[in-house]
DNA sequence: CTCTATATATGCAACTTGCATATATAGAGT
DNA sequence: ACTCTATATATGCAAGTTGCATATATAGAG
């Protein structure tokens, strides 16, 4: 069921309920790959944070299984590093093959923009205002307001 | 399998590969419903095509999966109208809480939009430039192109 | 009588997701 | 030694979602 209130961002709505779909980790982390260079997957999942196309927090799990199937389609290559301490690191590069497939990306969101854009034109247009982010929030005893009475 | 070229739209990146997702369709039916004043599912598949937030084609079946779980949440009402010629028809109309679902759709397809034009500017910032639309792609005799090896 | 458009709906295999869990290295603290 | 935490990769699995095919039915056109 999808909702548009995760709980994780207070009481505002937030694009959680789109999921942690893969598709849309795909292009962020084929275009970290691209402008760092390599980087290992726990590393990717805190960069993502800041450039992320959704609101949804990133699951490790499902990271690492998007970086598999990035691998078997031979958008990504990796090599393990085991310098430095700690545990080893799956070190990950973008081929030639995965910067392509980054710019089909860019191509896609540039036209799901628009079309969203367009979508909030109309919205506006129909005086359907976006629901504010609840200042209350974020206060820890926020009961459920009359407001948040759906399951 | 996520692809970003579906073989319906000549040869140009879309987004058909993030699929008939509901919780992209969810919010253009409550838009609909909600300028309309009321609607069937047979009519609301057809109006969806200009104010799509994705390239892909709208599944019925999905769409009146949609329609029923929307219901459930009483997000819509629906009567029967059994006037005029042809079938039946299921005419929706919106609830006040579907109004109100509809506003957090809004806000979050804003956070979206904006996370996207933020995503595209650091693309363009690194010289990551859209895959244009392929200008032969609607020639029907299109081989594979070199470009298009991939499976 | 057949074909097509309209209209709603279900069946199902394959795929995706979120969450929990397993495994292991290494540093900091007690 | 022992525990705790952070780092790091990976899998298991139930529940949910998708795309496509299919079933059903009304009515107009030819």
């Amino acid at each position: 069921m999808p909702r548009n209130r995760c709980g994780r961002h207070g009481n505002s709505p937030c694009s959680c309920g789109m999921g942690n779909i893969y598709r849309f980790v795909e292009p962020v982390v084929l275009f970290l790959l691209k402008t760092k260079g390599h980087a290992h997957g726990y590393e990717l999942a805190r960069d993502m944070k800041d450039c992320s196309l959704t609101d949804a927090a990133i699951d490790l799990g499902g990271l690492y299984r998007v970086l598999q199937r990035l691998e078997v389609e031979a958008l990504v290559a990796s090599e393990w590093d085991t310098s430095g301490s700690g545990p080893a690191r799956r070190v990950y590069s973008i081929t030639s093959a995965g910067e392509y497939r980054l710019r089909e990306w860019v191509a896609v969101i540039g036209n799901m923009s628009r079309s969203m854009d367009a979508f909030l034109r109309r919205a506006r247009a129909s005086d359907i205002e976006p629901l504010p982010d609840s200042p209350e929030a974020d206060v820890a005893g926020s009961d459920a307001t009359a407001a948040d009475d759906r399951k």
